[in-house]
DNA sequence: ATTCCTTTGAAGGAT
DNA sequence: ATCCTTCAAAGGAAT
């Protein structure tokens, strides 16, 4: 990690990026997987939702697209010119970063 | 104490 | 205009 600015222990207030239709439905049927299996790894439940979501028929998905839309929109009136980028790692362009001033 | 893993999709950057 | 990378969630595992 290039941008110490970013370490959670910085203490800088990081605004998210809105979640996608498909983290929403995980966020709503993670507890339901945990449930039903012993399986406890996030990266396990994930594959396993991942399958599900394509089952899932097209009236349901539009549920999770329309939520995102929603989530989106309300991202925008709460941060009005936020960028995804203020959360990005230096990565790509180091030589770019934003917030090489100290904190 | 952090990073990895793993999924889809939005968004940004690069080409 | 199209391709590539990051990161949103999450939590056990790995480092």
């Amino acid at each position: 990690m290039c941008c110490e600015c970013l370490s959670p222990s910085a203490g800088r207030q990081v605004v998210k990026k809105p979640l996608n239709a498909f983290m929403l439905y995980m966020k709503e049927m993670r507890h339901k997987v945990l449930q039903e299996g012993r399986e406890r790894e996030s990266a396990a439940i994930n594959r396993i939702l991942g399958r599900r979501w394509h089952a899932l028929s097209q009236s349901e998905q539009s549920k999770y697209y329309d939520l995102a839309q929603k989530e989106r929109l309300l991202h925008m009136q709460l941060y009005p010119g936020w960028s995804a980028r203020d959360n990005y790692v230096c990565t790509v362009r180091p030589s770019q970063c934003p917030y090489t001033v100290s904190v």
